[in-house]
DNA sequence: ACCCAGAATGAATGAATGTTCATTCTTCGT
DNA sequence: ACGAAGAATGAACATTCATTCATTCTGGGT
């Protein structure tokens, strides 16, 4: 990080440090993956080329077989991570020892769904534009059935405990979440195709008010 | 059609039939964007070329240019064909003369959405392959937008006549329109991504509980 | 029966891309 | 201070793809 070499004015702290550094492996590939993930963004997916992802993450053109074996591999673990973090993320939430409160945890979780990290354009350009492809490629689907599986499991347990502290009546929690997902998900498209039509702030109070419709009192 | 040219015996009426036809120019255009949704939807949008759409419509490589100027223009008019033939088709459907009960109306709506023209996995990779793109390409967005915001005026309308005939009070036509909107793509794409998980009865039942939630006199 | 406008063809072209690997450079243990 | 292990580089290569266009062929009009 102290780039004493004094040798040029190096004024720029990112762009054009011409001195050649050797990182561990694991940083290598998350830095590759973060290029992956801007470029799919900024560009789109079948426009991705290895000499854009490595010049966007400022390292060669090599370096990307070195530490994944092909473009194929690379596109594959740029899912994985983004999959992972996105459900990961929820999993967590739902899980949550920290909010005991049932309500609270569900408004934590559409924060979570609808908030500033998860709808930044990037990441919602990287998500459907593997969703995009995943109709071809068996590859992607069954990546994001396994991470989708399990969260779609914790969130119908979730209902459940819900209802039950409720005492709903005629309310089916797997079909309740299957419902929620496919809504946040059809928001998520929303706010990636028509920005215009639809801001974050409708497509929150849109999803809070199914919640609310569902869990009258646990959503004020 | 007749084809009693007789020189060989041609007993396969589609393939190979080498005899080289001239046909006008609207038809052509067809076939070709049939071709490009069937390629979209077997190898992804980001492996579809030139000639393996001529291939799949049985013509040569050149007649792609001669009809549609460059590929990126033949992907743009498929997309506005899917997007016309799918809008298009539920504007009819909810301006519905042809059925003047509401809730007759409302079904035959999600019968159109989740019936078998538009769940066939065909459309829907092509649909999805769009709209993975369409955060790098605002001409993608342009297209789907225009058709787009027109059908989302015309559900609106017809969920203020429903409010409005079934007195339901405390809910907001236009928010619940985004709702059923976004809850029909979210199936759709769930649909395609998890066939395991959803199966189309299953989103059906799902999309008609969002329904009756809302309008509990309209749908039984 | 003949002709020609223009529809259709597909080999050729040039640009772009994924992958390789001989070489250079950094770092760390001794 | 030194040397080796291996991380990083980027020019070179083979492949693939979109596009062009000289040529062939077809069908309707005369």
């Amino acid at each position: 990080m102290t780039d004493t070499s004094g040798a040029v004015v190096e004024a720029l702290p990112d762009t054009g440090s011409k001195r050649r550094q050797i990182r561990p492996k694991a940083e290598r590939r998350q830095q590759l993956i973060d290029a992956t993930i801007r470029c799919i963004a900024q560009h789109g997916l079948s426009a991705v080329t290895m000499q854009m992802v490595t010049r966007e993450a400022g390292l060669s053109v090599g370096i990307a077989n070195l530490h994944f074996e092909s473009k194929d591999n690379l596109l594959k673990e740029t899912l994985r991570f983004v999959a992972e973090e996105y459900h990961g993320g929820q999993i967590d939430i739902m899980e949550g020892g920290d909010i005991p409160d049932l309500g609270e945890r569900l408004d934590a979780l559409l924060d979570f769904q609808l908030g500033r990290g998860v709808t930044q354009r990037q990441k919602m350009s990287v998500w459907f534009a593997y969703y995009g492809e995943a109709g071809a490629r068996p590859v992607y689907q069954k990546i994001v059935s396994t991470v989708d599986r399990l969260a779609a499991q914790k969130l119908e347990a979730l209902f459940t405990d819900i209802i039950r502290e409720g005492d709903y009546s005629g309310v089916d929690a797997r079909e309740l979440a299957t419902g929620y997902s496919a809504l946040i998900d059809g928001l998520h498209l929303g706010l990636l195709v028509t920005p215009r039509e639809l801001s974050k702030r409708r497509a929150r109070a849109v999803a809070r008010d199914f919640l609310r419709r569902a869990f009258p009192q646990h959503i004020h």
